[in-house]
RNA sequence: GCCUCCAUAGCUCAGCUGGAUAGAGCAACGGUUUUCUAAACCGUGGGUCUCAGGUUCGAAUCCUGAUGGAGGUACCA
């Protein structure tokens, strides 16, 4: 049990045999002491007063009394106003190092018992990743860390959507104008390669709608008519008629974006331990519509198309299955999700996926609740905000992106010119600095889009470089450097005990009070899904130990208060580098 | 039209199960290096928490409405 909940226990007990009432636990609420009060926990008397029918102080004085009798931890209280300010031993703090921060396996949950699949970055095989997509990847990685960390069993799935017309659209313009260009030939990463054809076909189609529309079409019967448009169709209807040569092509030129892509993955240490393909899964669902129209939860309409009715729920019409028979998204989402549940049968089943389908999720769950699958009510749409530059949202066909390759590749350049200037890595190797300049651009990277809330849009300026000061990646990096430093220094070794003989510095304290709350910060990103909270947590840390750092020499200490402060710097490091390492972002020893 | 989400310092963001004087970083200005890594530390200035009501001992936080922004509402995915 820990403190936090046996002072919340003690006070309810105070209540009833102070107050003869009762009061729920959840009404005792507790926070940390702010900074410019004494204490470390605050107990909020303002809901007790009525109970007591006694002032706010006279009912602080009462609690604080009682709890300190009851609570070898507790050294003394002040009450202001309606708070109790409560501070704790410093052997309760001290104690924490050694029993629990400084133990490999601090910060890891027990086992929950429960199974849950977690489907993130599902790219299309037409074009590079963006930086959305790069937002989405660490996203659902970072939550599956978390996740994990907190008890769960988790598998982390990739749905590649491999097939569709937009699919067609750049095997064409490689037919017609690609000249047998290859990744080999002409030292294009796969991925781009690809994208390149979808853009020409673009180019090339617009250009057709021009020459269509002013040949006298509307708008929209040149979009339906130009010959490219219709080329590619038909080249969607002999893939799905298992039409020889262009299953070849097909297979080409996926095999090259999946060279891209996996070389993108590794860049960023994104992995994923189950791959389901678009083209396995799209014809599923055909027979969960079948389902539904027994179970009357579909209807049909006269054209034959199959259709639900959420209207009672304040949603509309929705098409689950098209008049001539073939599926729609919804369909295979549908199916997957079923899919999904007989591979693993998880007790939760999440989707990283952007709020532009925030509606499609909402259809998605609810269809499968009505047709009684109970596993639908451990399903979850994590929704994210968009990635949006200053002149807007991101296009593909535009070219208003932000590459993923690309970027990772200038954060990495500008890594190196920021240690290069710094000049401390003179000696290093050669391989080291690589090794080096990687691991603080992409930190840079990782926490600048992991800092900030999954829900809330995040606005990139190309034109403004990703910081490495302040409120940064490499700025909790460079903490954990310092620290690797010193220990180093000290030829460092942990022992079973901890003492500190003179009483704690104001800082010391407040850097364990940090440090034991790693736990419990877990459990809420856990709880809200939300990377941030880790995020924030790990800066708030980094910066506590550099104002330690400042203020109280570490081995220049006498030797009892030298191996404290050594303890409470090895349990920050470690702290810092399983926190980072929930973000996907790795530490290095010296920078 | 209807639905959903968002709005906090010049900029980027925390804080939101209601609790003390709303916090960081960047940018601006000033200071700290004979001392463990200055990618650091300390300080100054900067706020009608979009607006208007309501709930209450207490509201940035909850409720209602308005305004502004984003997304959705396809036999696209």
């Amino acid at each position: 049990m820990t403190l936090e909940s046996t002072i919340q226990l003690t006070a309810q007990q105070a209540i009833t045999n102070l107050y003869h009432t009762n009061l729920p636990l959840e009404q005792i609420v507790l926070q940390e002491t702010r900074k410019e009060f004494e204490g470390q926990i605050t107990l909020v008397t303002f809901p007790i007063v009525r109970l007591s029918k006694k002032s706010p102080e006279q009912t602080g004085l009462e609690l604080g009394e009682y709890l300190q009798k009851q609570i070898k931890e507790i050294a003394g209280f002040n009450v202001i106003k309606g708070f109790l300010n409560i501070s704790i031993t410093d052997s309760y703090w001290t104690g924490l190092l050694e029993g629990n921060i400084l133990k490999p396996d601090y910060g890891q949950f027990p086992p929950n018992g429960k199974k849950i699949l977690i489907e993130y970055s599902s790219p299309n095989t037409n074009k590079p990743m963006h930086l959305g997509h790069v937002r989405n990847n660490l996203i659902g990685y970072a939550i599956a860390e978390i996740l994990s960390a907190y008890g769960y069993q988790v598998t982390k799935a990739n749905l590649i959507n491999d097939r569709g017309v937009h699919i067609c659209k750049s095997m064409l313009a490689w037919q017609l104008f690609g000249n047998g260009e290859t990744p080999e030939n002409s030292g294009l990463k796969g991925d781009h390669l690809v994208g390149k054809y979808y853009v020409i076909f673009d180019q090339a189609y617009k250009k057709q709608i021009e020459e269509l529309k002013a040949a006298g079409s509307t708008e929209e019967e040149a979009k339906k008519n130009a010959p490219l448009i219709l080329q590619a169709q038909d080249l969607l209807i002999k893939w799905e008629n298992g039409d020889q040569a262009v299953i070849n092509l097909w297979k080409t030129m996926n095999s090259w974006v999946y060279a891209g892509f996996e070389e993108t993955y590794k860049k960023l240490s994104i992995s994923f331990d189950k791959y389901y393909y678009e083209s396995n899964t799209y014809l599923l669902g055909k027979d969960l519509i079948e389902e539904g129209l027994a179970k009357n939860v579909f209807f049909k309409k006269p054209d034959g198309s199959v259709w639900i009715d959420l209207t009672a729920e304040g949603l509309d019409e929705k098409l689950v299955l098209r008049a001539d028979g073939t599926s729609v998204y919804m369909t295979q989402d549908l199916g997957t999700a079923q899919l999904k549940y007989n591979d693993f049968q998880m007790d939760e089943s999440m989707y990283v996926v952007g709020n532009e389908q925030d509606y499609h999720f909402k259809v998605l769950f609810l269809i499968l609740k009505k047709l009684g699958k109970t596993w639908a009510n451990g399903l979850y749409h994590l929704s994210y905000g968009m990635v949006d530059l200053p002149s807007g949202k991101m296009k593909s066909r535009e070219g208003t992106v932000v590459d993923a390759d690309d970027l990772i590749h200038e954060m990495i350049t500008t890594a190196q010119k920021r240690t290069e200037e710094l000049g401390k890595t003179a000696e290093f190797s050669t391989q080291k600095k690589k090794d080096l300049y990687r691991i603080i651009g992409l930190g840079a990277l990782k926490y600048f889009l992991l800092k900030v809330e999954p829900k809330k849009r995040l606005l990139f300026d190309p034109n403004e470089s990703i910081d490495f000061q302040g409120h940064t990646g490499p700025f909790i990096q460079y903490t954990y450097a310092r620290i690797n430093s010193i220990l180093t220094k000290a030829s460092y070794a942990s022992t079973n005990k901890t003492k500190r003989s003179s009483t704690l510095t104001i800082i010391e304290r407040d850097l364990l009070v940090l440090l034991s709350q790693y736990p419990s910060i877990i459990e809420i990103a856990a709880k809200e899904y939300n990377p941030a909270q880790i995020a924030n947590y790990a800066f708030e840390l980094a910066k506590c130990y550099n104002k330690f750092y400042h203020e109280e020499p570490i081995l220049k200490a006498e030797d009892n208060l030298k191996q404290f402060r050594l303890d409470l710097s090895a349990a920050t490091a470690s702290v810092i580098k399983k926190g980072m390492h929930l973000l996907g972002i790795s530490v290095p020893d010296s920078m």
